[in-house]
DNA sequence: ATAAAAATGATAATGATTACTATTGTTGAA
DNA sequence: TTCAACAATAGTAATCATTATCATTTTTAT
């Protein structure tokens, strides 16, 4: 993989933003500073630098795919007013590869946990 | 919410099929007993379903959106080769919507968990 | 400096899902 | 039972996120 500005600025755009973004809002952001920027060029560095374990999809609602820069072990939280994604610290369901080799001996290699619910912002 | 044939039988080959069918598998096993059933019919069916909580959606992979009649609260295994869902018993997380509102004050209204690996019968 | 390989921008194509519309089916009351 | 109101359907067009294509530009190793 060869450097590239393109890929440079979406890496840091998304990792300077906790907002989980899909990619259409990546690609705003990264227009304000390289306004010539191709949709299709967000869409192909996110999805080289997932495939690369760089970083990560999240799959939250029906529609759109989220993006994730945070590698280490952790859930989801995605508000079903505001569409937001938050954080969930790994404490809350942790060893569940463990438990779910005891209890049906099958091995994953991933573990995606969402809530949905009313984040704190959009309840009152 | 009128009577109709259509979602009769939708929702009884649902129930019959542990396979966890997206819209367009659906559609397929629909149409051996109904043949002029449309597209359209399946998804607004399977839509209406979800939305009165009587069946639920399962967002599997990045791409197309799987089917459970299984009201009851589980977990899923996806199989990253063949893409089959499996059930996972709830045993395997218990308690995680307690467990996130005791470690971050959210309150979740559902809680997906998704595992990702190759199943038994892919591996051999 | 340069040639090969990789990446880009622009846009067409794809594919899942939804919207639209004329027609048909369901329902509850007269 | 009949009938009007309304819901649901089949068929198909439209939408929208994502991917593919391709001519051009950028990167990189020699």
């Amino acid at each position: 993989m060869n450097y590239s500005k393109q890929r440079e600025i979406i890496l840091r755009i998304l990792k300077e933003n906790p907002i989980h973004p899909t990619a259409d809002t990546l690609y705003d952001l990264v227009r304000d500073e390289l306004p010539n920027v191709s949709l299709a060029t967000v869409y192909r560095n996110l999805n080289q630098l997932a495939e690369l374990g760089m970083i990560r999809k999240i799959c939250a609602l029906d529609d759109k795919v989220h993006f994730d820069h945070n590698l280490e072990s952790h859930y989801h939280f995605i508000c079903i007013k505001c569409k937001k994604v938050y954080d969930v610290p790994y404490d809350v369901a942790p060893n569940i590869t463990e438990a779910l080799r005891e209890h049906t001996g099958l091995d994953a290699l991933a573990a995606d946990v969402l809530f949905k619910g009313i984040c704190n912002h959009c309840k009152h």
